[in-house]
DNA sequence: CGAATTTGACCGGCGC
DNA sequence: GCGCCGGTCAAATTCG
């Protein structure tokens, strides 16, 4: 990341959004809904905490053009704003003060002007602070490209360029070599089968789904252990009042012991889909369809007026195991926020191994400096830029989320051959290129590109299909081997054309492949894929949507 | 009539 | 301790 992108900028108010609530909701009289109720009671919140514009002038004697708001650091919430007061206050009668005050009134001046000048040194000091931040980050990120630029000499091989900036984002966490998920080639041991009720039981149904099911979706959460090279993990319930992975070892965020104790012997297998299931992949993509069709087949199960969002947020739940939240972007009700968590643990048909590439490739770049929270999302962010080289646009990463969340954004349509004509119906076709449900032929979209990247790579074990692949038979990923893996990389690296875009593409459907091909079968339901799960916008309800 | 969706209620985390 | 808020549950309703 470069100071300029991720430092906060600004101070962000709170912006009005013109919403008429009810323009096409129908109610009973008399009824009204705990979601109309939510969404009024957030306006009232919300009208409460908008800030007061209006610059109260706490005296006469500070002149507005003598208030300085300070916003290089916004965040920070300290000393932002600074009055030159100039004149003596005590001399301007501001009508609260009583003659017979006046010596108090000087003492309190006098104490007050004294704190000034200590906020003004201490917002002096924290701009030093800064400045040497920024200093130090910039000289790192130029050690790093001249260590790059350096592997690259010495090997032009492309692959070898790619593992050396890979390695250097390695070396460049605190000196020491972290094993990055994309770049551990252990053997997987990855004979699990299917799950037994997603496979056999022909697609259950919610109500016949196991509460290991949700459990698995939802409630068990894993951090990840960033100080142990095996990176075990530790249930989040267990210290969930940590969850900002604190980069400090010794801090009560991270307890090697309680750690160890509960990790399990698979630990590392585990972690792969810990931090999968931990990271967040969202997609936003401009559609008016009521929903992304992605091949998989998901089941609304609630939705909320989200706090600020004039779009409700649906629920939705993989009926084939998986779950994940969604949402409708707020700012424009023609893009769909699509928010996919955790992943499948069953087979996934081929439309939607495309989008689960994707997520998994951007979750893989994500995670692969998901140590913590600080070094890891400037790693992302670094190989957001390094591995999606002409994805700065595309591709952006955000730690204010609970989970850390990777955006994906196709809004923009840098390129009118991929982009120009997402149908109404944003859909996914089929790897093939048989697009879904029978819409006619249309550019690929990025998810397509993947799939179709993946099926003309035959070497792509991870998320290869077999070539006889029917959608009833999903094979086992197998694990590539270092070799496999250089000429899997070398084979991609040829297939890329001189499209930037699909060049980034591609860049992050290799990272997915070599970050999942060699994910584990960890948990009771045995994943068979090496993907992330899939989350899948709806259109709100029209009885909710904002116009 | 079974499946899918809707929607009011509930629960837990978190901030004040 | 209380209230807000996001997420989930489950009964009621709608749909095919």
């Amino acid at each position: 990341m470069d100071s300029g992108d991720h430092l906060p900028t600004a101070i962000e108010f709170p912006v009005t959004l013109n919403y008429r609530h009810g323009d096409t909701v129908e109610e009973p009289p008399g009824k009204k809904r705990v979601d109309e109720m939510d969404f009024f009671s957030n306006e009232k919140k919300r009208s409460r905490e908008e800030p007061n514009l209006d610059l109260k002038v706490p005296s006469p004697s500070i002149k507005k053009e003598d208030l300085t708001i300070d916003m290089r650091y916004p965040y920070t919430g300290l000393n932002l704003l600074t009055a030159n007061t100039g004149s003596d206050r005590s001399t301007v009668d501001d009508g609260l003060s009583p003659p017979e005050d006046d010596k108090e009134g000087k003492s309190e001046l006098a104490s007050m002007q004294a704190e000034l000048a200590r906020m003004t040194e201490e917002n002096q000091r924290l701009r030093g602070m800064l400045n040497q931040v920024t200093t130090n980050y910039n000289a790192l990120q130029m050690q790093l490209v001249i260590l790059t630029q350096q592997r690259k000499q010495k090997d032009g091989s492309s692959q070898e360029h790619e593992r050396s900036i890979i390695r250097a984002m390695d070396e460049k966490t605190d000196g020491k070599i972290v094993p990055r998920q994309f770049m551990d080639l252990g053997p997987a041991a990855n004979t699990d089968e299917p799950s037994q009720s997603s496979i056999e039981g022909g697609g259950p149904e919610r109500s016949s789904t196991p509460p290991n099911n949700i459990v698995e979706a939802g409630s068990m959460e894993y951090r990840l252990n960033k100080n142990n090279a095996n990176k075990e993990i530790v249930p989040l319930d267990h210290e969930r009042s940590n969850r900002e992975d604190s980069p400090d070892p010794s801090s009560e965020g991270w307890n090697p012991n309680k750690a160890s104790k509960l990790a399990s012997p698979k630990s590392a297998e585990q972690t792969q889909e810990a931090t999968m299931r931990k990271a967040r992949v969202s997609v936003r993509a401009r559609s008016e369809a009521p929903m992304i069709t992605d091949g998989c087949q998901w089941r609304k199960y609630g939705q909320k007026m989200a706090k600020g969002n004039p779009c409700p947020r649906a629920y939705y739940r993989c009926t084939m195991a998986t779950g994940c939240p969604v949402q409708r972007c707020a700012e424009d009700r023609s893009i769909l926020i699509t928010t996919y968590e955790g992943n499948h643990n069953h087979p996934l048909p081929p439309a939607a191994m495309a989008m689960a590439s994707t997520t998994s490739a951007a979750a893989a770049v994500l995670l692969s400096g998901s140590m913590s929270s600080a070094d890891g999302l400037i790693n992302s962010n670094f190989l957001a830029r390094t591995v999606l080289p002409c994805s700065s646009s595309l591709a952006t990463i955000s730690a204010s989320a609970p989970f850390p969340t990777v955006t994906l954004d196709l809004t923009h349509n840098p390129n009118p051959l991929q982009f120009q004509r997402l149908p109404a119906q944003f859909q996914l076709p089929l790897p093939n290129g048989t697009p879904a449900f029978g819409a006619p032929p249309q550019p690929p979209s990025l998810p397509q590109i993947f799939g179709q990247a993946l099926n003309s790579q035959s070497t792509f074990s991870g998320l290869q299909m077999s070539p006889n692949v029917d959608g009833a038979h999903f094979p086992h990923p197998k694990p590539p081997s270092a070799t496999s893996l250089v000429d899997t990389v070398s084979a991609a690296t040829a297939a890329i054309t001189a499209d930037p875009n699909f060049k980034a593409a591609l860049a992050a459907a290799i990272t997915s492949i070599i970050g999942g091909a060699h994910q584990p079968n960890s948990n009771n339901n045995s994943s068979v894929n090496n993907t992330t799960s899939n989350g899948e916008t709806k259109p709100a309800n029209s009885n909710f949507l904002a116009t």
